[in-house]
DNA sequence: GCGGAGGCTAACCTCGGTGTCGGGTTCGAG
DNA sequence: CTCGAACCCGACACCGAGGTTAGCCTCCGC
């Protein structure tokens, strides 16, 4: 139920301990050690990872994520910090990147499927 | 009117002479070479460096460009060639593909506008 | 033929998350 | 105590378009 070290973590979680280390390394998630060394998680650990993954899944970068994290309620039971106007500011300008990519793509659709119909076109015709 | 240098097909298109060496190592576009061993473009290259160009704004890698160049009309004068199925068959991969990063992008909005509303209303309560 | 502008190749760096490898250490069951 | 599984860390590879540097060579006008 508590503590659980690395693979164990990584196995509930879908994510590689490669993975954990470097959340770790960006100071996304944190670890208690036994007296050699090893990594022990709480059972909340789960949780947040989780988070995290949604929010890389999200296309943010760790550095963003690191501002996210400490204001996201029932992230890890603890309370969660005042998100400052700031963060909300960069936040949102994330998510204006995240619209130019969609409108970006939906242009190299566009291109594609003319290419793609020229080229039916073509082989239709031949 | 006809031949020209790296440098000056660089100075017409906006493209770094940098650009242009890799888009002739990726095969995206071909140069005569003088005895001395300096490319020689026809006049005609601008154009072809033009439509590379759209085709990277749209997002498209160049192996994808690769493919999809020789089915352009009008892109170098010459014949288009005939498009395989096959090739349709990839264009279309590469346009589910493209899908696929578009569904994924727009989730990942509304991850973040979650978290944007979160943080917004956290700092509201505050 | 000389000099400067322009061109050539090869090679390293960027960014960021992650796979992978190697060598050393620790844990825990038997 | 011993052995194998699990873990540690550091480091390199990758992807992709292209910036940048370094050192050498070519072109062309004078």
């Amino acid at each position: 139920m508590d503590g659980m070290r690395i693979g164990e973590l990584a196995r509930r979680t879908g994510v590689s301990e490669r993975s954990l280390r470097y959340y770790e390394q960006q100071g996304l998630l944190v670890a208690q050690r036994t007296p050699g060394g090893h990594r022990e998680y709480p059972a909340t650990a789960v949780d947040r990872v989780v988070h995290i993954q949604e929010l890389f899944a999200a296309g943010l970068r760790s550095r963003t994520i690191n501002k996210i994290l400490p204001c996201m309620r029932d992230c890890d039971g603890g309370p969660s910090e005042t998100a400052t106007p700031l963060l909300v500011e960069e936040l949102t300008a994330e998510r204006d990147r995240i619209d130019r990519m969609i409108s970006d793509l939906l242009r190299s659709r566009e291109v594609l499927d003319e290419v793609i119909a020229g080229a039916s076109g073509a082989a239709a015709a031949a």
